[in-house]
DNA sequence: TCCATTTCCTCTACTTTGTATAATAAATAA
DNA sequence: TTATTTATTATACAAAGTAGAGGAAATGGA
């Protein structure tokens, strides 16, 4: 076993990692600048919403809204987070990674 | 510096990945068959043909026809192998994966 | 010879993911 | 009550993933 007809999309796997770091905190903005600051990846957020919200009908994340904050502009935050399907699949992800990597060698002078 | 605005595909990813596996003996078949065998992938011929042709247009790959074969039905096959570029493509991939997973728990019931 | 069979590759059309831009919404400060 | 700020939503298009049918090259036996 291993496959189950399902998989992580490229983006959709960094996505998911980026919520699984942050945590409880999730949302838009906080999402993107951890992908800019850890892979440099410049994800507009249009198409940051967009994948998280196709992974949220596909039941990979949950989302809700949180209470506005006291600051300039502070309108309500939506967070994002994985569910169980989530996580297993990001397991499952991860898994099969490791067994192609296997053996492979890539040389220095890349 | 790291992303450089080109990414793998997930698919692609394994693609490249069984291809520096196989080394010199990359053919569809056998392709397809290491996917199947170390990762239950079942892609179709034709995906795969697909993707391979994608990423030669990129420059991750290049193909060449080798000799026909004395067994029945055992036509010219087709070799892939994966470019430097390619290479240090999967390198940054494989980079990028590892930072984002850095602190990332996924626990045992999943 | 020529047709059935085998192995392998090509074509093509469609779905899903990745992506950016523009628009909208809610909040606060003046 | 409007300008500004933080944040999300809508929409449209390009790229990647995928399957299925069809074509090509080889061999073995009528």
């Amino acid at each position: 076993m291993s496959d189950k007809n399902s998989h992580l999309g490229e983006f959709e796997h960094l996505l998911l990692l980026a919520l699984m770091q942050l945590g409880g905190k999730s949302h838009g903005t906080l999402i993107r600048h951890n992908l800019k600051d850890l892979v440099n990846r410049d994800a507009s957020i249009g198409a940051l919403y967009a994948t998280l919200e196709r992974m949220e009908k596909k039941g990979y994340v949950t989302s809700s809204v949180g209470e506005p904050t006291a600051e300039r502009g502070g309108r309500a935050k939506r967070y994002f987070e994985v569910t169980a399907e989530g996580k297993k699949l990001l397991k499952q992800t991860k898994k099969n990674l490791e067994v192609m990597w296997q053996g492979v060698q890539l040389w220095q002078n890349l």
